[in-house]
DNA sequence: AGCTACATGTAATCTGTTACATGATTTC
DNA sequence: GAAATCATGTAACAGATTACATGTAGCT
């Protein structure tokens, strides 16, 4: 659904691009909010250009195969400002790390650690990525043409949230990791049932201080 | 893919529940991770009974339609577990109003700020629910039995971080209004050409910090 | 009289992913 | 000699969404 507008966006800037040109985008300067598959871009360009939204002109190449390079119509760029201006829904989130932790008691406290880790590994990965594209974007747009545009703090602001993100999930992880550490003994079923960690506030005094305080907030 | 296990996590702490009762818990308490329709519950649910990883028993009822209530079988624990201890995958990220904001230097100025505004909206009515989700869930939890367990911590733990995500996004919507406002005049096109705002230090001074600060993390 | 909650499903459609097909050039 | 890059697609399958179908009870 929102595949063909960041289609259209991307042409919106970046005109002359090719279905081969765009799967790149996605894996690199899009990755930190959008991805998809080869098999996805060329019928939905197919589709854009049926519709008048996007218009096509096949490139002859010597020692490379043809290919086709599409411009954004004035019809597209309507069409991409309509949805602009709609109004945004609610997010339909999916985060599978975060619903495979939401079960984590199922395992052991040590395999629950590990996964924690190895998912934290993915994330560091992200953030390195990100901010080597956006510097090199940055650099890139510097050497032509200085000049702040709307387009530059769009852009911007766009991947201090993918940053923030990829942050953020480290972070999480870390914490996680040491909360799991500091209750490991609970995953021991057998050290329980005779004396019981209650949910209060002794009880809690040295666990860490970011779950006290969640446990504080949400009790106003 | 995931939704199996997200049926099976599920039933795997409650169960007794039903596909309508699954939908419910989808919408509230694992709303923070997760999404689906009952029409992919139902289906998928007689599939996790042919594979013998749940198993269902039809309970009528007096005044209310007969329900089928659903139960983990050994298998599927440790089908759930396999799943737990499996490699986590990077993220397969789809926000689609970051992508939104991405493009967001087609529309006005006043436009992109309206858009943020409701966006903001959004993310702080779901933190409201989220709150009021959490808190209802760990008093139920304290007044059935008090004692801390690996379960009740991970679901702090998702639910500290699924709070988290609602506050950044506000956060940042806030932000980059701020960014917007501030540098409102460049999305005049006439107005431009004749001086540009050079991507430098000086021209930076006085715009917001967390601009200044992005740009400079970048450079090193 | 109309709406929501309860409860389970199917059908049609749309979106997304993996596999297959082709073929030249360049890099390891 | 094998793998990656360039380049465009189709086919098959899997997953997600919207619409349709049915019917009772209770609330407004």
């Amino acid at each position: 659904m929102s595949l063909k507008y960041g289609i259209l966006g991307f042409l919106s800037e970046w005109p002359g691009a090719s279905g081969y040109d765009l799967k790149k985008e996605f894996d690199t300067f899009m990755n930190p909010f959008w991805h998809t598959h080869l098999s996805q871009i060329y019928p939905e360009l197919n589709h854009l250009e049926e519709k008048d939204l996007v218009h096509s002109e096949v490139i002859e190449q010597t020692a490379k195969p043809d290919k086709k390079i599409y411009t954004i119509t004035e019809k597209g760029r309507d069409y991409l400002r309509d949805w602009l201006s709609s109004s945004p829904q609610s997010p339909k989130i999916k985060e599978a790390f975060l619903m495979r932790s939401f079960f984590l008691d199922n395992v052991t406290a040590d395999e629950a650690i590990f996964q924690l880790q190895l998912y934290k590994k993915r994330r560091e990965d992200r953030l390195k990525n990100m901010k080597r594209t956006l510097k090199q974007r940055l650099t890139e747009m510097k050497n032509e043409n200085a000049a702040l545009t709307p387009r530059i703090l769009m852009i911007t602001s766009v991947y201090k949230k993918g940053l923030d993100e990829e942050k953020g999930f480290i972070r999480w992880c870390e914490e996680t990791i040491k909360l799991i550490q500091h209750y490991k003994d609970l995953w021991k079923k057998e050290e329980r049932e005779e004396e019981d960690i209650l949910l209060n506030h002794e009880s809690l005094k040295d666990a860490p201080k970011w779950f006290v305080e969640l446990i504080d907030e949400i009790n106003e």
